[in-house]
DNA sequence: CATGAATGAGATTTCATTCAT
DNA sequence: GATGAATGAAATCTCATTCAT
């Protein structure tokens, strides 16, 4: 979810580019191309209007599109909003996976886990606040209800992984409740965010997580 | 929070019952009467379709009167949700601080104030959705996030207080951090609660809540 | 329609100072006072806010009295637009007459009723404002309209009358038509007074008043 | 102002006759078709129900279009006031210009000239109405304020132009002070006019103009 | 006489969605 | 594929008027 120009724009460029491909495959090309544009439209718009006071017409225009082609490859608002937690949900999930994949050390691995999900409020504030968006519809929406359930669960499994690696290799306890710390450390993770998000000088947010991040490290390293 | 009946109250017994008040303190009567009816009607209907797909006409139908009476009490929609916030976040603040005001020991104390939060999350699941509602509108509503952050505050604070008076009567350590003890607590509740209430089957709420309880208790705890 | 206090007020006062009059005709009493404060303050208020942007509200505020205090004493709104218009018919009407009544010579006469009208649009600006509200009406409102025209008429008549009177003293010419003349300078200062309401800058309203009048008093007077 | 049917204009018709207009030209075809279509509707029904009695909804009815598409052109209703009046205030100054534009003889442009004003109430009385509804408003909206003043000043300046020509060939006195001369002229009109408008049998129109026509022209002339 | 709580019709405006071009 | 004109339902808010006290 990096940043974006306002005024994408240059669609013919971005789509021509392709060679040699027979209608279907054009369409499905541009079809593709369009979509993530506009979904990066809406996330946009949503980080900057909220859930609730965005229009499809300010999408089309962050888009640099006509409000017609919203619904040419949408069938409507909530297909583009449910379209575009979908993308969030697996944004997300890339990163924290990328950013551990090569570490070796499980120790080392959880520290950057940690670090990364507790980077997220700062690295990825607008984020969140689409986020806690799609939160208040879980209720009325089974299907972003079920991509959110996703999301939180690959933050719990994500974590829940990298605490199995290091018991079996050895650098965590033995005894250790993998789904537990995995539990906790999500816990940790969207309970200091919540409250930071609501008010930034509550505390200071380096010092907690380091804070917690000791604690979690001194329940499931073996003592020596 | 209790729940209420869809068809609320007879006004005419509601504000009868008081004797002989002069014309304006009738007034008054009424019009505090009625505010509270509105609140509540709006809180119910929010919790039951969402912040924002609940029309003011929702509420004047739950509440029993005329759409025309809430612009009466009420300046507007946004006013009268900023009146149902701060109510509600009078009553929760009320409920945490008389669970253990009359609790002497500071252990039994910190024990039922976690009890009584981490039990929010079922005994008013309503209120949990309405306040993730609100939440949404901090980014653009300035009212709304001073009441919030009061709210998130006073969680803390009341905790706070709870672990200092216990390392005042020496029950907890000396050298307890007792505002990251209550930050703590604070965000196990609702990094617990967010994912709870996405998913329900994520984790045993209980069996999580006692773990975490005896985690904290092992940090302020003086080891005997 | 000079002016007032904002908060009129002591309305017991300038009811109860009357003495011994029997229920009937005391209600008649309060009834007239209330009637007045009520015109008046709506005067003020179309004055202020113009003819459709003012409520009974802004009225019952002005007046000091409820709403429904209103509609005790007038049928409705369109009723209480007719006395008040009626009332301002009679005052200047009043205002006029009384100007030159005691005037003995034709021609100093005809000056001052000239005079006095051109000053209308500096000493009453709000009640020219408040005509022209009025004057929409015309076209929807029988009561209204006949009231304007004898609002109009009077002007004529008036000037008329003191054309006529000089006439007959022998101070104007024989050959005059009393009835053009009259006609002619309410049509001046009409014709001026809208075209300085709209814009004050378009020629120095003195001066121009001044030339008209010269030319009204070379077509009556007798040459000498 | 010409009349029209009530049910206007079938869409195709209209726009279509146009040939081979690329997207961008035939959408402003378009709107600029739609926009006069719409004030139009709007000073139809502003002359039939009055400024204040109108809705969103007579107009878009007159019109024959959705009360959407009224805003889809029109910001909202005080634009839509605004854009009308200027329309209003263009269509008269030209009427008014291109009576007099091809005549030559001094005298007889005046002449024409008056009449043509004159003539104003008779030909065009919805227009009269219409625009002391625009009066009403000069104190609370700047930008009708600001085109009234237009539409005054115009009504002077062209009679002013013709006055300054017919002194320049000789055919009015040179001591003719032709700014007073125009702004009697229009004095006469609108002072006339709104009598009239009141009370059309408060004289005989026909022949009061003619007379004051006669007693301006007598101030211009080189006697002979 | 006086109040203001209560009503409910109605007005403006917004906006997702459709559809002709 | 792409546009934006057009629709019409729905929502908020206003306000004259009524009526119990």
């Amino acid at each position: 979810m990096a940043q974006s120009t306002k005024k994408p724009a240059v669609r013919k460029e971005t789509v021509k580019k392709q060679v040699k491909l027979n209608r279907t495959q054009r369409c499905r090309q541009i079809a593709s191309v369009r979509k993530k544009q506009i979904t990066r439209a809406a996330y946009e718009v949503i980080a900057e209007k909220g859930y609730y006071n965005f229009t499809m017409m300010d999408i089309a225009k962050r888009a640099g599109v006509s409000s017609g082609l919203i619904h040419h490859y949408f069938k409507d608002k909530e297909n583009m909003l449910v379209t575009l937690l979908r993308e969030m949900q697996q944004d997300i999930r890339a990163k924290l996976e990328k950013a551990t994949e090569h570490i070796k050390d499980p120790r080392q691995k959880l520290d950057i886990f940690m670090n990364q999900a507790f980077d997220l409020v700062e690295s990825d504030r607008e984020y969140v606040y689409v986020i806690f968006d799609f939160l208040t519809q879980i209720k009325y929406n089974d299907r972003m209800k079920r991509i959110l359930t996703k999301l939180y669960r690959g933050y719990r499994d994500s974590c829940e992984a990298i605490v199995k690696e290091g018991i079996e290799k050895g650098a965590f306890k033995k005894t250790t409740d993998a789904h537990f710390i995995a539990t906790l450390v999500i816990t940790a993770f969207l309970g200091l965010r919540e409250q930071y998000i609501i008010d930034n000088t509550a505390f200071f947010y380096r010092e907690y997580t380091a804070k917690i991040k000791n604690s979690v490290f001194s329940m499931v390293l073996t003592k020596k």
